[in-house]
DNA sequence: TATCTATTTTTGTACGTATAAGTTAAGGAT
DNA sequence: ATCCTTAACTTATACGTACAAAAATAGATA
């Protein structure tokens, strides 16, 4: 045996050790830049004529140490390590709490246990934890939360934002985030003040899809509720006004009633007004369907049979849609899947500093049920 | 149909991953302490059955997250990586990070987004952040929570337990809670084994006066659908057999229908023979709401009435009791109350370290809706 | 007793093989 | 052109083997 001397700070001459070396020399020259991808785990076999248990061993150790981060199926990526090149030699010292926080408009509330189930089951498997806060709709508890959630050492946020279609004064603490490096994921809208990257479903063409539904089904008086002080409800109404437009159904401004976080009930009370007239909409679309199985439930006071008297159709798709006794038709929305799906892109986010990661936005589809059915049925 | 499965994968069932599991709780729970000696790794291929390459890889993950290291020739030692957790009940510099732990079975389920609204409002009152888990009442998931929540600092935690009425194999969890000042309390349920502090409803009273108020009614033939794997579930169920009991109405054993987490759906089919016998029962005890609007509409296909040919009731005064055609006879729940009555009591014990605070029992009470009628006008 | 030596134990490096699981891209059907 | 399936590629897991290097142990010797 030979490898006496050496001098040796420079790492033993194992050979993983210099696939290691060659590797980072790689990076370091820029012969391989931060998001590009190295040759494949085969190709380093034969380049270094080793095993290929030696080199899973060599990128597994850069993994560790911040150069490099592996997607099954896809290759082994350079990554932007920057930021913590202290923390990798340190390695006890750096506190590593692997904790995601989520803060959402509401808890109790419909969709939201399915969507935080989502980013759980997933945060779980990879080791995290989640911490969790929900600010009622409200931006005074919105700052108060995003207080604390930077007080406690979250590595990544979710966000649901809070009455996004207005001004957010909330801004400077999202900004904050980006300053300590933390990043953060919008749900379901976002600030446009900050084009954040988001995972949304296309609610104007939500809008769209179900009131073209209605329109083709034969009616032309379709009244729609929608929530103004967020952008999923204003969306929804875009796409809305569109299918009137684009059908050429005659459209007048009262056959939208807007609401908000604060004066839900109003518009029920004018909903019952506008039935009692004599021409009354032989079709509803609800926000969600949450507001329309409270719409079902005063029509039915009222002694409307659906869909034979009126056709309703809710937002979300949710477990709601099947409690009733009339099936609610619906239009879809992930839920468990997008807290999935944000929960993987912010641990990607957390864990290769480089990646961007594209926003995703779903495409919702109309599910058809009993709640709506065409107008020829009806007196007309 | 609803998209529920697909949310499991309880860290991905590896061997490595249980052998890092197995370790990490030698080490969570104190049977090996900082600086000790683990086994060897032929040692451990011997326990485990697995090859050495396996064990390598799981020792080699858990020392690249801290938790162990090693020294050639010498063995694999468990690290001395309490310095954070260790000084935040020290105080020093006082990284205060008030935080308690949540531990739930479910999360989409229907009373939990409001024990959930309950916890977070009051802890948000208080400055505190809420770490959130959920067991999906599986056992090795709860084991799964437990460990991240010693991992991450709480200051406190609040627990629904899994699987109440079985033995449970992680008490060692809570007992490593109380040796390190952690107050814990439980929710719902308790495990019996540890007579921890706890916050329930007074199950077994709730199903006494449900069902006394169907006998009440004029029923003889009551059937129970209870759910044996949690203790609120048989007692509910102890109710149901004590007011036959006491009203000396004949009871047989076939009246009572059980199920798991795991074999729900066979009860309602179980159920679904029983009511196409002769002499088919003229109501039902429900577990609870959710089971209870299966129920209905299992009912309603098989062309009963509710509840002239059938009563129904129902436990948790939830929404669901209002989303039916059929208003839910139900029992009440507390539960955003009990929530905050949770958080009240977690922090009082964080803070005052002194203060015992006695567990709370609630009395629940019956709410009469429609679902519910006297057996004098159905047939008999 | 103290010290050196040989043996054993334990971790480290390195090779081989096989199968599973995820991603991507090409090709075919609609 | 679009969607779906298939195949090829890539990483992940898991089994096996062998030998090297460092430390601990036991035994022999001074």
């Amino acid at each position: 045996m030979e490898t006496q001397e050496s001098g040796d700070s420079v790492a033993q001459k194992t050979k993983y050790n210099m696939v290691k070396e060659q590797i980072t020399e790689w990076i370091t020259t820029g012969q391989v830049k931060p998001g590009e991808k190295i040759h494949s785990e085969n190709e380093l076999v034969k380049m270094f004529g080793v095993s290929r248990h030696t080199i899973r061993q060599a990128i597994g150790d850069l993994v560790h140490e911040g150069w490099l981060y592996r997607e099954q199926g896809a290759g082994t990526f350079c990554s932007d390590r920057k930021t913590e090149t202290g923390l990798g030699s340190a390695g006890q010292a750096g506190k590593r709490t692997k904790n995601i926080g989520v803060i959402t408009t509401y808890i109790s509330d419909y969709i939201f246990p399915s969507i935080i189930k989502g980013i759980e089951s997933y945060l779980s498997t990879k080791g995290y934890s989640l911490t969790f806060a929900c600010t009622d709709n409200d931006i005074d508890k919105e700052k108060q939360c995003l207080q604390t959630m930077l007080a406690s050492n979250i590595d990544g946020l979710i966000v649901e934002p809070t009455k996004s279609s207005n001004f957010n004064p909330n801004i400077n603490y999202y900004l904050e985030l980006e300053q300590n490096k933390i990043p953060y994921l919008m749900i379901n809208q976002f600030y446009s003040q900050l084009a954040p990257p988001y995972i949304m479903v296309n609610d104007e063409k939500g809008g769209y899809i179900a009131t073209e539904h209605l329109i083709k089904l034969g009616h032309k008086r379709i009244i729609g509720l929608f929530k103004t002080d967020d952008l999923q409800g204003v969306n929804r109404m875009k796409g809305f006004i569109q299918a009137y437009k684009d059908h050429a159904v005659p459209f007048f401004q009262d056959m939208i009633i807007n609401f908000t976080t604060e004066d839900q009930d109003k518009s029920l009370e004018a909903l019952q007004e506008i039935l009692q007239k004599e021409d009354r909409p032989t079709a509803i679309v609800c926000y969600n369907d949450q507001l329309a199985i409270k719409a079902i439930s005063i029509l039915r006071t009222m002694g409307l049979s659906i869909p034979n008297d009126i056709s309703i159709l809710g937002f979300d798709d949710s477990f709601l849609t099947e409690a009733s006794e009339v099936k609610l038709t619906s239009i879809t929305h992930p839920k468990m899947k997008m807290g999935e799906e944000a929960a993987k892109w912010i641990v990607a986010a957390v864990e290769k500093k480089s990646k961007p990661a594209p926003s995703i936005v779903y495409e919702p589809q109309i599910v058809v049920r009993e709640s709506t059915a065409s107008v020829a049925v009806t007196k007309q």
